[in-house]
DNA sequence: CTGTTAGCGCGTTCAC
DNA sequence: GTGAACGCGCTAACAG
C-alpha cells in the first residue's frame, strides 16, 4: 500500500541502490539518471521511511533538546535557537533534522528517562540546557548515561549548564553575573539586601547565590542567612518570598531575585505592600528575558545571551562549529542597569 | 558491539520474541520468565533500538508538535501541556512518547516541510497549534498532506487553529473574545479605538479583527480603516504601531492589541510619548500570558486556556480522550478586566 | 504461554 | 556510474 524505494526504482528503471544514492546525495550519480529518479519520486509521491533509513544507517536525524520547562521563555529561546541551527546540509536525505524537545520539569528521573529514550532513538545529538541537579548520585547517573550516548556516536553539548567531562560545554557565568549585580546594588548604597534564591540543589541556584555572597563579602557586609529565601523559579515564589523577607526585615532596601520571573513576583508583592520601586525597595532580576524591559520600572538584570548560546550549541552539536578549547566555553552575562534599582532613601545619610 | 535483543534472549535463555513481548508489555508472559528477561536486560544494559522497532511495527513513538515560535510562551505553554499528556501507557516499550517540536516561524513552506518530515518518521500523531496562513494554495497543500498522514495512520489534532476536515479540532473563539473585549471598551465610553492587528493572511489575525469590528458595528461606531495597523506578533511591532496610530489620530482613547506581547510594546510607546495608562489611553491585549498581570497597570485581556486546551489536544491525539462531537470543539476565551482599561477622560462629558 | 519463521524498507559493501 | 545481495534489529504471524 505504501510506496517504497523499490517502487520508485522500478518506475525510474534503475536499481534501488541508485535511488538511495540520489536521495542521500552523497554519491556520484549521472545527471540524467538523477532526474529520472527524482521525477519518479515526485510522480509516486514517495516519502522516505525514516525508521528504516535510521536502522540501516545506524543513525537518525533526531536531535534531543532537554529543557526544564519549555513554557518558560528562558528555555524556549534556547530551544528555538538550537533548532534553527540543526537543519541544513550534512544529514541524510536533505539534511533536515528534527528537534525532540524533552521537558524534564527539573526532575532527575525524567532527565535520565529522556536520555534513555533518546539513546533508543539513536539521536544524532543531544543538547542539555539549563542548570543541573546537584545530587551526586544523579550526577553520576547522568555522567554514565552520557558516556553511553557518546559511545553510540551521539554528539553531546551542554548549554547553560556546568561542564561535564563527557560533553562539550557552553556554560553561563552565573557566579560572575550575580556578583556584578549585587556589586551594583552595593555601590548604590544598599546594605540590607534580601535574596530570593532558586530551588535548592540546583547548580544555577548555587552559583548565583555564591556570586551574590561573594559581592557582599567583598564589601564587608555580613551575610545574614535570614535574608535568603529559596523557592521555585516562578512568579508566585517571588511574591511569597518577598512578603517573607519583608516580614523578617522591614528595613531591607533591595531585593535580588534568582531570575526575572521571580523578580516580577517580587515587584507585585512590593506594590501590594504599598512599597514603591525603586524609592522604597530596589529590585533586580537575572536573565533579561524579553518582558524584563517592560516591567515598570524596567528591571535591572543580568542579560544572558540565550539565543546566541543556543545557536552556537546547535552548531557545535552538528559539528558545524569547532568545539571551544578544552571543550568548555564560558558565556558571560551583561549587567543591564535600569529603573528598578536606585540608591536607597537613606543613602544620603548613610553614605 | 552494541547489545541487541538477541543477546538479551540468549542470556535469559528465551527466544527473541519473548523478550520483545516482555519489553512491549502487550502480551501475556509468565511472571518468572518476565523477571528473568528483565534481569538480563538490566545486566546487559540493553536499550531497545527505536528505529528497528518502528520499522518492524510500522509506527513510531514520536509525536509532532508544530508551532509558529517556541520562544513565545503562547506556544511554549501549549507545547508543554501537549507533551505532558502524550506519555503514559499505551505505546511501545513503556508507553513513553517523544515530542518533536517543529518551529515553523509562520512559514507555509516550513510547515509543509515539517509535515513531510513527520510523515517520514511515521509519527504516531501530529498536533498543529496556533493560527494558520490563509493563502488558498497553502491551505490545500496542507490539507492534502494531512490526508496522507491520516492515511498512514497518524492521528491529527488541531489546537488553537481553525477546523480542517482532515483533523480533530480544538479551536479558539478568537472572534468572540475580541468582540467581548472591544465591547468592554465601548461600554467604558471609548469611541476612538486604535487596533493593532497581527500579520496579514493569518486566521488568528482575521478572526480577532472581525470580532473587534463586529463590536464596533454593533455599537454604531464607524470603522475607520486608518485606525487599524498590521504587524508581526511582537513587542516592537506594538511599539511602532502605537506611534503610528497616535500620529494618525491623536484623539484616540484606547488601543486594542492583537495579543499581550504587542500590547506590552504599545504600553511602552505610550509611556515614552508621555501618555498615562489608562488615564490618557486604555490598552488591551489578548491571550493573558503569565506576564500580562505584571504589566503596570495590569493588562486587560482575553484569557485563552492554553494549558487546558493543549492537554486536551494531547489526550485526543493519543486516543485517550474521545473526540468532540463533529470533531470540532470551540474553546472560549474569558475577558479579564484589569487596570489598563478605564473610562476615557472625556467620558463624563461624552457619556 | 513460548519458539520459529519471515519480513519491515533501506544502506551498503562488493562486483561489473 | 550502476546493479545485486546481504543484513541492520525488531515485531508479528503462525505453530506448538
Amino acid at each position: 500500500m505504501t510506496v517504497t524505494l523499490a517502487d520508485v526504482a522500478a518506475r525510474a528503471q534503475v536499481s534501488p541502490a541508485t535511488v538511495s544514492r540520489v536521495l542521500n546525495g552523497n554519491y556520484p550519480v549521472a545527471a540524467s539518471t538523477r532526474e529520472r529518479v527524482l521525477r519518479a519520486v515526485d510522480e509516486l509521491d514517495y516519502v522516505l521511511n525514516g525508521p528504516a533509513s535510521a536502522l540501516a544507517a545506524a543513525t537518525s536525524d533526531l536531535v534531543g533538546i532537554l529543557v526544564n520547562d519549555i513554557a518558560d521563555p528562558f528555555f524556549g529561546i534556547m530551544a528555538s535557537a538550537i533548532q534553527s541551527e540543526i537543519g541544513g546540509p550534512g544529514g541524510r536525505a536533505g539534511g533536515e533534522r528534527l528537534a525532540v524537545v524533552c521537558n524534564t520539569g527539573g526532575s532527575p528521573e525524567r532527565e535520565l528517562t529522556y536520555l534513555t529514550l533518546l539513546q533508543r532513538q539513536r539521536a544524532a545529538a543531544v543538547v542539555l540546557t539549563g542548570g543541573a541537579v546537584e545530587d551526586s548520585a544523579h550526577v553520576e547517573a547522568v555522567g554514565s548515561k552520557l558516556c553511553k550516548l557518546a559511545a553510540a556516536g551521539t554528539r553531546l553539548v551542554l548549554c547553560g549548564r556546568p561542564p561535564a567531562p563527557e560533553a562539550i560545554t557552553l556554560t553561563f557565568d552565573n557566579r560572575g553575573g550575580a556578583h556584578r549585580l549585587t556589586e551594583h546594588l552595593i555601590a548604590l548604597g544598599h546594605r540590607r539586601l534580601g535574596y530570593i534564591a532558586g530551588p535548592v540543589e540546583r547548580t544555577t541556584t548555587r552559583h548565583r547565590l555564591e556570586g551574590h555572597r561573594a559581592a557582599l563579602a567583598a564589601a564587608g557586609i555580613a551575610d545574614d542567612p535570614r535574608l535568603t529565601v529559596h523557592g521555585p523559579y516562578d512568579r508566585r515564589a517571588g511574591y511569597a518570598a518577598t512578603l517573607e523577607l519583608l516580614c523578617r526585615d522591614p528595613s531591607l532596601t533591595a531585593i535580588v531575585a534568582a531570575n526575572d520571573t521571580v523578580a516580577l513576583g517580587a515587584c507585585a508583592a512590593l506594590r501590594d505592600s504599598g512599597l514603591r520601586i525603586p524609592e522604597d525597595v530596589s529590585v533586580a532580576g537575572f536573565d533579561d528575558l524579553p518582558f524584563a524591559i517592560d516591567a515598570v520600572p524596567a528591571l535591572t538584570t543580568v542579560r544572558l545571551p540565550l539565543a546566541e548560546a543556543g545557536a552556537r550549541a546547535g552548531r557545535v552539536a552538528m559539528g558545524r562549529e569547532e568545539a571551544p578549547p578544552g571543550g568548555i566555553a564560558t558565556v558571560r552575562g551583561k549587567l543591564m542597569v535600569r529603573g528598578s534599582t536606585a540608591a536607597p532613601r537613606s543613602a544620603g545619610r548613610a553614605g
